[in-house]
DNA sequence: CTTGTCAACTCGTATT
DNA sequence: AATACGAGTTGACAAG
């Protein structure tokens, strides 16, 4: 809130280093420069990039940019003043796939399986655990959004005179609402994609 | 311009 | 106290 947008941005994807900063800003302190977590994640990143490029060869797909773990313009977001922009990191394609694999399987993972999977994918294992914490959010919000469809379109179908006006207008909604990110998903493990 | 997507964030809570 | 979670928000960015 109060470090809103302002300097606040980056912090260090430790996990240590997330708390402690949670704790600074609840107490009203700032405690880190902002510079912290580039360093921090960067090595992070660094420690795995060593052997475990995630063989991009063997599929053969890999052709964006393998370092996700930032916008590795490690500079160019600071620009000059001290106001950094927040980054938005987009992970690759690959690493999207690998994740959306083990999500399949498996919709929460245990510390050592996450080190794993990050190290693998070198993204750090506070990204993996955001990445399965969202996917796990999407997941429910699609499911919660196609039951309120369909019980929509029953309701309009067995008994159209109860507030109708309204009922259509969930309906367009539901119609209009294409949210399917994750539509080439494996529809396995946790449910097929009905829609 | 607006809108959608999504990684990263905050906050409150649960578990150990 | 440390850690992870769900739910919701923020902000960068791309597409329309």
């Amino acid at each position: 809130m109060e470090m809103s947008g302002a300097v606040k941005p980056v912090t260090s994807f430790f996990i240590k280093d997330i708390l402690s900063n949670k704790d600074c800003k609840r107490l009203g302190g700032k405690c880190s420069s902002p510079m912290e977590k580039c360093s921090d994640w960067r090595e992070e990143s660094e420690k795995s990039s060593a052997h475990l490029y995630l063989q991009e060869s063997t599929t053969g797909m890999q052709t964006e940019s393998p370092d996700t773990s930032r916008p590795s313009s490690s500079e160019s977001s600071f620009s000059s003043a001290g106001k950094q922009k927040r980054s938005r990191v987009a992970f690759t394609h690959l690493q999207v796939l690998e994740l959306e694999k083990k999500f399949s399987h498996q919709k929460y993972l245990s510390a050592p399986e996450r080190a794993h999977l990050a190290s693998t994918l070198r993204l750090t294992e506070t990204q993996v655990k955001i990445w399965f914490q969202n996917r796990r959010y999407k997941t429910k919000r699609k499911q919660q959004t196609a039951e309120l469809c369909k019980d929509v379109y029953k309701a309009e179908g067995l008994d159209l005179r109860e507030d109708l006006v309204s009922a259509s207008l969930i309906t367009s909604f539901c119609k209009s609402y294409q949210y399917r990110p994750y539509l080439w998903d494996y529809s396995g493990a946790w449910g097929p994609i009905l829609w």
